[in-house]
DNA sequence: ATGTCTCCGAAACGGAGA
């Protein structure tokens, strides 16, 4: 069982290609984030025809999530994430699907830090914690997957001194992250290529991607029987490459079923 | 290299966010 997400930078802009990856790569799961659309502009129909059930959630112009699944509806059990009544974004989607919780997010990116957005980033980082804890405290199957704008370690990015002050590895961004994985989740990309050096997101400026300028930002995290049951990981990273692709790469884990 | 892409509103571009 192959569980996927890819921050896809706007669904409307990136249909065609968001189809061609689905259908090439088929994930039984595939997580979206940055699908920029209220729930009415959807195309839900268009991934129906290919085979693929959805549940979203969204909002005008920014953010949004969506779940994917192939030949099943997922079964939604959260939308946004809780713990601050005021939060109006469209960050957080929960489902169930063929006996896995899946726990899809799209964390703020939190610059400029320091700031009200860096703030945001870290108080929301607290709450995704405690949601994830009820998930483990329960001892059900789960993935949290998304784009948690945090590199977690040096080795995630290609540059340390290019991407110092950026929000997204601040001292604060990684023990937050830490913290997280402390709990009892495990890394799945981080596991399986302890070296380092693998890059799901490459900025669209100063050709960096054909600098390959890129750092790990887009994780996988598994509960223990799913670590268990974890047979690969991976970028699909040529679809990075393409006409008209997104910024960040589709990153994946195979469970054993 | 203030470099690029996507969204929106009201617009044939500029601002915001990333």
């Amino acid at each position: 069982m192959r569980i996927a997400s890819f921050n896809i930078n706007g669904i409307k802009a990136r249909l065609p290609r968001l189809l061609e990856w689905l259908e090439e790569t088929r994930p039984a799961v595939a997580c979206l984030q940055e699908i920029k659309t209220q729930d009415e502009g959807f195309p839900a129909e268009e991934f129906a025809k290919i085979g693929y059930q959805a549940i979203w959630h969204g909002q005008k112009g920014f953010n949004g999530v969506a779940i994917l699944a192939d030949g099943v509806a997922p079964v939604e059990m959260q939308r946004g994430l809780p713990g601050d009544e005021l939060d109006e974004q469209a960050r957080y989607l929960e489902a169930d699907v063929s006996g896995v919780r899946i726990c899809n997010l799209y964390l703020p990116n939190g610059n400029p830090q320091p700031g009200p957005k860096f703030d945001y980033k870290l108080a929301w980082m607290d709450r995704l914690r405690r949601r994830c804890a009820l998930h483990l405290a329960a001892e059900i199957p789960t993935v949290v997957l998304g784009d948690f704008n945090v590199i977690p370690e040096d080795r995630d990015v290609w540059s340390v001194s290019a991407m110092a002050s950026d929000a997204l590895m601040q001292p604060a961004s990684r023990d937050a992250y830490a913290r997280l994985l402390a709990d009892g989740w495990t890394d799945a990309i981080a596991t399986l290529n302890p070296r380092g050096g693998v890059w799901t997101f490459w900025d669209y400026q100063a050709g960096a991607w054909q600098r390959d300028h890129g750092f790990r930002i887009d994780h996988l995290l598994l509960s223990p029987d799913c670590a268990d049951r974890m047979v690969a990981a991976g970028v699909d990273k040529a679809h990075r490459g393409r006409e008209k692709a997104s910024d960040h790469a589709p990153v994946w884990v195979e469970l054993r079923i």
